[in-house]
DNA sequence: TGCACGATGAAC
DNA sequence: TTCATCGTGCAC
C-alpha cells in the first residue's frame, strides 16, 4: 500500500479533493481491515468560505480543522450520522475535504453512498476524530493500479445557506461511477 | 441552562 | 415533503 504522505494534503484543497478521487480509504478495527475506493468528495476551502464549519470560528468542534493536514475531521450530523473530512493545506488554514461516498473494495456492508452511510460502512465514528492518517489503523492509500477517468464537477450538497458559495462548484465525482450519491 | 439547527437518509 | 435524533454554539 502507497499511504499518501502528509505533504500530500499540504497543498491546494480543490487539488486535493480532486486527486482524492480513485484513492482508497482503509480503517483496520480489531484486526478488520475495511477497504473502500473514495469516488466522491466536496472541497471546504476555508474560514471565507460560508459553507465551511471554520467560517464560524474555532471552536471545539471545528478545532481540528485548524489543526495540521492529514488528519481526519469527523462529526455527528442530525444527532445519527457521522461525516469524515480530511484536513487539508498548513496548519491554521482551517480548510478540508469531505467524503461523500466510496465503492466497495473489501470488507464493506452496505451501502456506503453519500457521507452518512459511508461512515457508517466504514466504521467510522467520533472516536476517529482528530486520528492522523499517516497512522497505521486509518489512512488513504494510492491503489498500485489507477484506471483512467473523467471527473464531474457540481455544487455542494445541503449548503443552501451558504449564499453565492452555494454555487461554486466544489463537489467531484468519478464521472460514470455507479456508487455516487446523486447525480 | 435552554434551545434552534444542521456538509443526512429514508419513508411517504 | 416530513421526520428521526442529539451534540454544538450561542443566546439568555
Amino acid at each position: 500500500m502507497r499511504k499518501l504522505p502528509r505533504p500530500f494534503y499540504d497543498r491546494d484543497t480543490i487539488a486535493v479533493a480532486r486527486e482524492l478521487l480513485g484513492k482508497h480509504l482503509v480503517h483496520v478495527e480489531r484486526g478488520r481491515e475495511r477497504v473502500g475506493r473514495i469516488v466522491e468528495v466536496e472541497a471546504y476551502l476555508g474560514p471565507h468560505d460560508r459553507a465551511a464549519h471554520s467560517s464560524r470560528g474555532l471552536t471545539d468542534r471545528t478545532k481540528v480543522m485548524f489543526g495540521p493536514p492529514g488528519h481526519a475531521y469527523v462529526y455527528l450530523i442530525y444527532g445519527m450520522y457521522y461525516c469524515m473530512n480530511v484536513v487539508t493545506e498548513r496548519e491554521g488554514h482551517a480548510s478540508a475535504v469531505l467524503l461523500r461516498a466510496i465503492e466497495p473494495v473489501k470488507n464493506i456492508v452496505g451501502r456506503a453512498q453519500g457521507p452518512g452511510l459511508l461512515c457508517k460502512a466504514m466504521h467510522i465514528d467520533n472516536r476517529l476524530n482528530a486520528h492522523d492518517l499517516l497512522s497505521s489503523d486509518f489512512y488513504i492509500a494510492a491503489p498500485p493500479r489507477t484506471e483512467r477517468f473523467e471527473i464531474v464537477k457540481r455544487p455542494r450538497v445541503g449548503v443552501d445557506y451558504a449564499g453565492p458559495w452555494a454555487k461554486r462548484p466544489l463537489r467531484f465525482y468519478i464521472k460514470g461511477n455507479p456508487f455516487i450519491s446523486r447525480p
